[in-house]
DNA sequence: GTACGTCGCAACGCAACCGTTTCGTCGTTA
DNA sequence: TAACGACGAAACGGTTGCGTTGCGACGTAC
């Protein structure tokens, strides 16, 4: 039987491994001299590192996302933004989430993981937020959520992302604002 | 004296190094070997990987980036929105821009070469554009550049390099459009 | 109390790349 | 035509990581 706490020790390593040097230049023998095991009890586990990130990213896919229910469009907004943002300013997350989309557009597989776990959540709490505001009169029938997002979380991961700049006070309730502004066409 | 040609293979597989394996997993050898050279002429013309790719990116800072001025805020959005487009749907360019941003949340070097390529190029675009819009009177005084690009190739960026989706017929003309809309507060 | 499986550790042979050096070839310059 | 310097190729010793194997220690199940 594989022991529970060897596994969370090696599965932490990973994350941290994968914040610090990127899945480029990640390695087992890193993972696990960080997670302070052996490269034994890895191999024993995954056959290699991209098993390892495939696995995290399904952990988080598994997760899910929450959709907003506020009862306004521009509530809803706001509440995709703050979460967003919440994940973006994480020192850990805002370091693995670009890596791992960097390495998507080489790797299938990851690729693949990286949609289901944040691409196809993000768009299915899109869709949702679009469907309420069009049920409640604020859109326009046949508005497209996919755009929405666009207009949503653009800006703010170009901002944080991309840019890697701050975050001014008031900058999320400007943000959902325009956001709602521009969808409303 | 070095030759010129010499350089120049080497600088293009550079490049196309870059666009193939990215910076972390990048070798001298595996240039040489692209470029059809010795190791000894590209250790001769530069240090290391780093510097050979601070001295491209400095090559494109170098040429700058054009200013639109089409006497509209709206056709001015569209113009850098086009622009924009173009390079971000480049098979090379699309794979390197990416790839040195999040190389560069890990080397202050390449952020550096990054900020002054890109970033620093982009916002002074932005400045003038907004500048314009000003004067024009079709945005009120005292509005903020940066957060005008965010909401112009926030988007862009997010659908083409993040989501790495199409690029529908329109699209660009209700993004510039929804951009405005959200700019005039 | 014995047998089994996982543990960390260390070593294995192999491969890639590091940055340097040596060599013989070739083109330019004087 | 002689000297010089850049060229490609090859080899150097050193480092890192690969994936595998053998080891003795430990803990648990039977």
């Amino acid at each position: 039987m594989l022991r529970e706490d060897v596994t969370d020790a090696i599965r932490g390593a990973v994350f941290e491994e994968l914040a610090a040097v990127g899945f480029a230049r990640m390695s087992i023998e890193g993972i696990a001299r960080r997670a302070g095991v052996g490269k034994t009890a890895v191999y024993r586990r995954w056959k290699s590192k991209l098993h390892l990130v495939l696995d995290l990213v399904a952990a988080v896919a598994a997760q899910g996302m929450p959709a907003p229910a506020t009862g306004s469009l521009y509530g809803d907004v706001r509440a995709v933004l703050e979460l967003a943002a919440y994940a973006l300013r994480h020192p850990v997350a805002s370091q693995v989430i670009p890596d791992l989309l960097v390495e998507a557009a080489r790797n299938p597989e990851i690729s693949e993981a990286i949609k289901a776990a944040l691409l196809d959540q993000q768009q299915g709490v899109a869709a949702v937020v679009v469907r309420a505001a069009v049920a409640r009169g604020e859109l326009p029938e046949g508005s497209d959520p996919d755009r929405a997002l666009d207009l949503i979380v653009g800006p703010l991961y170009w901002r944080l992302v991309v840019v890697r700049g701050d975050l001014p006070k008031g900058y999320l309730d400007d943000l959902a604002a325009s956001a709602v502004r521009a969808l409303k066409a």
